[in-house]
DNA sequence: TCCATTTGACCGCT
DNA sequence: AGCGGTCAAATGGA
């Protein structure tokens, strides 16, 4: 490491987009204290733009390798970790129904600490044949437990027709198709928006590809450290920075109208 | 027998 | 250390 060299031009233009992020913070205050989930992406948006910061004197600092345990030999076979982060904000929406009209497999279940109900979690069904990266988290809804929270990670790639925010937004057009559904609990009703997040069109689209390829375990860490291309990872962040933008804007946009 | 679901264990992140 | 996300063996249904 060597203390003296200036900060590099990346980490210049991040100190700036994160001054100007903490003016917009304070000028939005009143809104984001009554929009809980513009307050989140906003919290995301500053969360995001730390972390490239730091990333980025990272880079012109010290060669930086994400910290990687030298698991055990066979299990690091067996075992390729892709732990995907929690606070990432993905379209979640609040619905009566699990079926999308998409195929899903389920391939786990989680009691969650805060949550009265477990955590379901599943894969598109075509992830095996198209390597189709949808994903999708299904719980009930403490308020409401006739209906489940779903939150999409990713988009599907795969040739499966409908598109989930398209399903979301042609409400009871998704019907009887496939059941994914271990919960027991079926019913047919509309889709609706939940309250707190906008599954926009496409809001983020790079952002949910991203997110769904294996280096998304390590969230906005990328693999600059050893044969990672520092300009690809610059314009990855500026990517997910306008990204976080977007959505953040939809979200105000959406309530303040 | 095949395929989807269940469930205990493992692993990375905070 | 605790928690959430994922894996994969076990299990069950068609």
């Amino acid at each position: 490491m060597s203390p003296d060299l200036p900060p590099p031009p990346l980490a210049q233009a991040l100190i700036a987009i994160r001054d100007c992020t903490e003016q917009l913070g304070l000028l939005l205050r009143a809104e984001l204290l009554e929009n809980s989930a513009a307050k989140c992406a906003f919290d995301e948006l500053v969360r995001s733009v730390s972390c490239s910061l730091s990333l980025a004197e990272d880079i012109g600092s010290t060669s930086c390798v994400g910290k990687r345990k030298s698991s055990s030999a066979s299990y690091h076979k067996r075992r390729i970790c892709r732990r995907r982060s929690r606070s990432y904000s993905c379209p979640k929406v609040l619905s009566k129904t699990l079926d999308d009209g998409h195929s899903w497999r389920k391939y786990g279940q989680k009691d969650i600490q805060s949550a009265k109900y477990p955590r379901s979690y599943f894969r598109c069904a075509h992830k095996t044949e198209q390597g189709c990266k949808a994903i999708r988290q299904v719980q009930v809804s403490e308020e409401d437990p006739s209906s489940y929270e779903i939150t999409y990670l990713g988009e599907h790639t795969c040739q499966d027709p409908p598109l989930v925010p398209q399903i979301i937004s042609t409400a009871g057009a998704a019907k009887g198709s496939q059941q994914s559904t271990s919960f027991g609990i079926s019913c047919s009703e509309d889709i609706k928006i939940a309250e707190a997040v906008v599954p926009q069109p496409s809001p983020v689209p790079s952002l949910n590809h991203e997110h769904c390829e294996e280096e998304v375990a390590s969230h906005l860490r990328f693999p600059f450290g050893n044969d990672g291309d520092v300009t690809s990872t610059a314009s990855m962040e500026v990517e997910y920075f306008m990204a976080e933008m977007t959505e953040f804007e939809a979200l105000l946009g959406f309530h303040a109208s």
